[in-house]
DNA sequence: GCACGATCGATACGATCCGTAACGGTCGTT
DNA sequence: AACGACCGTTACGGATCGTATCGATCGTGC
């Protein structure tokens, strides 16, 4: 979905400062070693060729061997910078995630949280992000550094915001400052649900349910 | 995680008397067909193994090169009754959680919402029912058919209870029925974002929490 | 200047797993 | 009695993981 042009190689921009045009399959750049330190247009090319992957295949089709081949690079050069595959996902998320950014500043906790429901999903839609998520959270399931990474500092990380709004909300006192942890937990459980069931479609009504249930409460529904 | 218990013996109940064959000192047994029709024996011990697998090291040692081996079968054999490794996953979830099912107690809704979840994470920690769970989850975000079983049939079953008693609620009149749905969904993001990351101790105070909020709202807090 | 050493890509390895094929043997069904 | 679906064994091709080894590159420290 990004940028498809087959631009003629001019030449390389091998300076500190990267572009993300660096992916392309030219016939044998042969990206050598600069001595000995990271090489920055490597690094760049590995996560490039790693995002790309995750959108064009998903988490599927994704794997070391498949990242080395697209990025021109060797397993090994993967290997020493990102322990796992889970890091190399991690590095993918966290880029293409703080790119998108959302302004928490409608006034009302049940507009905050839809609003920041729909970017999230718009960026889930739009990225590789919602990709590498999902990633992450199935080698969760079966490796224990990846379930740690998970829940110690990355689904902190995607509560912050929602925990964030709560707050403002309960200094407005519009929620009991006791609840914001339980809140923000059911928030996440919704958006992580709805992520890997792959139902992150713009469903304006069940954002809308969701921010009036847990911004307003139902008890004294129409 | 990995709080492994020895959840029950070995013991392959129902179906049919098996002999134990699996365990024994005999060094082939060799458990061969019985004719034009499937092996009792051979279903019981493969979804046996499975089961213990699971119980014993999770979803991370979980294939089924192994439980062919754990249960003395064939790997065609297994293939040809649960075509991928997610149906035989399902199996045992099926199986497991067959066994437990909570009773609505009929009173208030929180009340019920607080057994259920209850009774459903002491049924993930002491069956390899939540291995199971995490593991098809895991699947799905890898494998389109997987996907489709898991949010067309296992989520739906996982919600069938809460969405009872969510509808009892509601003849009630203690919520909505324009809100059960997101609700139910709401409560089983709690269960399974619990679920994938590893906490399903029995935090009753979490659990108490959770039920308050979904079932009797949280405008009038203390 | 110069040796050192960390880096690069390429290649290869052992191990594991998946899903399927071929095969001889078993035994109800027809 | 022939048929055919079943069983377990063995084996295969393909893919993946994570690591080892190698020659070449080129900053860094002496």
């Amino acid at each position: 979905m990004e940028q498809n042009e087959p631009f003629r190689s001019a030449n390389v921009s091998d300076t500190v400062q990267i572009e993300e045009m660096t992916l392309s399959e030219d016939p044998r750049p042969r990206r050598a070693s600069i001595g000995a330190r990271r090489n920055p247009a490597a690094e760049a090319a590995i996560v490039a060729a790693a995002r790309d992957l995750l959108g064009e295949v998903g988490f599927a089709g994704f794997s070391i061997d498949a990242v080395a081949r697209r990025a021109g690079a060797g397993k090994p050069t993967i290997y020493r910078w990102w322990p796992s595959r889970t890091d190399l996902l991690v590095a993918v998320y966290e880029r293409e995630r703080a790119a998108r950014l959302a302004e928490p500043e409608t006034g009302a906790l049940k507009g905050d949280l839809a609003a920041h429901a729909r970017a999230l999903f718009s960026a889930w839609r739009e990225t590789p992000a919602g990709h590498a998520l999902r990633g992450i959270v199935a080698e969760a399931q079966g490796a224990e550094p990846a379930l740690v990474l998970l829940w110690g500092h990355l689904l902190p990380a995607l509560a912050r915001p929602i925990r964030a709004m709560l707050g403002d909300a309960a200094r407005r006192g519009e929620v009991d400052p006791a609840d914001t942890e339980m809140l923000a937990e059911l928030v996440s459980g919704f958006l992580l649900r709805r992520l890997l069931t792959g139902q992150i479609d713009d469903d304006r009504a069940a954002i809308e349910r969701m921010s009036r249930i847990l911004a307003t409460g139902r008890g004294r529904a129409k």
